[in-house]
DNA sequence: GTTGGCACTCTTTCCTTACGAGTGCTAATA
DNA sequence: TATTAGCACTCGTAAGGAAAGAGTGCCAAC
């Protein structure tokens, strides 16, 4: 059965009332607001519909509807409208965005704080799982018993380490080893660089101190660590702004898990669930995790430069202003992409022509 | 009136009591549990007296009794018995420490969430305020027009970066500018880089590029950075496990102070108020901040080495578990000491030794 | 297809009552 | 003088019940 186009603006007023209200919505209210000529009603028979066709549903008998997922999930996909965000919004966020960028290191968690702060809900983000290796090794020395290991990687960051010797070092040792270094180690991932490998250089280096070993280990550590994604959650404590959290049972176990680093999406699939320049809005249900079937997610990728994207979500109950925070996910995705990635910048207003993608693409008419 | 020893029996179980419970504890059950050979109505008498004397409270007149803020600060200063860590404690801590620690920015959070997870209330950690200054810089020339800042600071850590220029770097240049900087700005705190300093080193540089203002800016921002006390707090959905925040407005009022880098302590003496291998508590009103003037706040200093100290601190309602907490945090910040400072290792069994100090002096019987 | 009317349902709120934990006091006791 | 038993009293909390109110479903009329 099709649904009609007053079903539709119907659905429509009843979702946005509840997100509004966090009440169940009444046909008068509705009738009210809505501004389609008819009376209570009718808009009570609509209603009855909708319940059957599963769309909504009454809490009980004598309360007004409340949206199904599967409510939520129509909305989102057909009926929701593009929210332009304000020029103060978009400055606001632009000049944040300007203030704190330098290294996405550093700005990770700051992303997700301003994320938190737009929406006011919790908020997530995410760095991009991708395959560093390094691209040239310096070694610097400092006295006899020190150096500094310098490593640029081919995500064009640096990361550098005091290293500190019981045994003197050789200076001619420690050029011979970085030569060494950046013929053999240049472009290796993390699993790639073997003992064996580690070993002939050792040889090689005629080192007798180790340093190879040294070298090697914090080579391995700084890869592991830029290619394993990081999350970083922060305003867990928002959720308890809404009112579906005004349990402090429920609250505590959703924010522990946020908390606890719990996995918005499945493991490994973080970014090839989410294009970029796209927003994902993930239901109730249709998250995997158990702790998140009550909630929803809502999704924006960056391009991260270098072929890689990170993620930037908000989490909040399935009662959660869609439009606004789509629409604010995806301005601060695009800012951050234009900041980050080498790539194309995204055009002007392009918040604008935000596409949102649903969870189940049989669900939405493409 | 000085207060009888059998008063300060009573006291210390009613404390406890009430810490186990979260439940105003009445004189039958002191009675039962305290072991002092009387009767309920000998025990009634006492704590008609301990009430008059400020020391406990009635929520209301047929209710048991509960500590007040000063009631808690004599069980803190007086009452309370040093609680030993058990070897699976100390084991775990000490565990945990090692497998984390390498330096000290990455681990500042680290050691909020193992500060949390222990004692299962919100935990800060604070890094110390000192006066970095810089030991030594190099510049490596990468290609015509990229180079990388190599800095290395008085602390012993190193911090570099990687610049881009849309102009051609002289290979020479790079290496002038090394060497001025190392004679003209090592041991410079970040107002000691003035201007003009700046611009004469620009000058003898002879530099047209303005590389010099590329370094000398990243340098005044990572001193700048180094020096100012960085705070981070974790584990603040925990308090939803006090029954006192079961009301969501309460536990949001604290959970988004402390999440808004509320500060604990009054600023600039962080440091100074709570000297090494001492725990510091901080009970209702003696708090600061009106927004903790309802809890309770567990202080404990490290010595991050070069002179300076942090802090890691917990912060739960009055009626806390202030002996277990002081000893896990004192234990934890002898085992950061031990890790970070250059100093003198805390003896075994240093949490044994542990010194509580009040807030108020003039309170404990010196 | 739409609307007004009306009986019905079910939650929420408020009030009252009963209960019980714990006290304070008094008088007896060691 | 300190302790104890006994008892009336207080006050918060839980339980029960009635009234209010919001919203529905359905029917008959338009």
């Amino acid at each position: 059965m099709e649904i009609s186009a007053r079903k539709k603006k119907i659905l429509a007023a009843v979702v946005e009332e509840y997100i509004r209200t966090a009440e169940p919505v009444g046909s008068k209210s509705i009738a009210q607001t809505a501004g389609l000529g008819c009376s209570p009603a009718t808009i009570r028979n609509e209603l009855a519909e909708l319940v059957n066709m599963g769309y909504l549903e009454q809490p009980h008998t004598s309360a007004g509807r409340v949206p199904t997922p599967m409510g939520y999930r129509m909305y989102v996909n057909e009926l929701m409208e593009q929210q332009k965000l304000s020029l103060e919004e978009t400055e606001e966020i632009n000049r944040r965005l300007n203030q704190k960028l330098q290294q996405l290191d550093d700005t990770i968690s700051d992303v997700s704080r301003l994320a938190s702060q737009l929406t006011d809900y919790p908020a997530l983000a995410l760095t991009a799982q991708s395959s560093v290796t390094a691209k040239r090794f310096d070694l610097i020395y400092v006295d006899a018993n020190t150096f500094i290991i310098v490593l640029m990687l081919s995500s064009n960051s640096v990361k550098s380490k005091l290293v500190h010797l019981p045994l003197s070092v050789d200076q001619n040792m420690v050029q011979r080893l970085a030569s060494l270094f950046n013929a053999g180690f240049t472009g290796l991932t993390a699993d790639q660089i073997t003992p064996l490998l580690i070993h002939s250089t050792e040889r090689a280096a005629d080192d007798t101190m180790g340093l190879t070993s040294v070298v090697a280990a914090f080579l391995i550590e700084t890869l592991t660590e830029a290619n394993t994604p990081t999350a970083f959650i922060s305003g867990e404590n928002r959720l308890l702004n809404q009112p579906e959290f005004k349990d402090p049972e429920k609250a505590h176990k959703l924010m522990s898990y946020l908390s606890g680093g719990g996995y918005i999406l499945p493991s490994g699939q973080e970014e090839s669930m989410v294009s970029a320049g796209e927003v994902r809005v993930l239901i109730g249900p249709e998250n995997v995790a158990e702790e998140l079937k009550d909630s929803s997610v809502i999704i924006a990728s960056y391009d991260a430069g270098d072929n890689t994207r990170g993620l930037i979500g908000v989490v909040g109950p399935t009662r959660m202003d869609y439009s606004a925070v789509a629409a604010k996910l995806s301005f601060l995705a695009a800012g951050l992409s234009k900041r980050l990635g080498g790539g194309e910048a995204p055009p002007e207003g392009m918040h604008n022509k935000l596409i949102i993608k649903g969870d189940d693409p049989n669900e939405h008419g493409g």
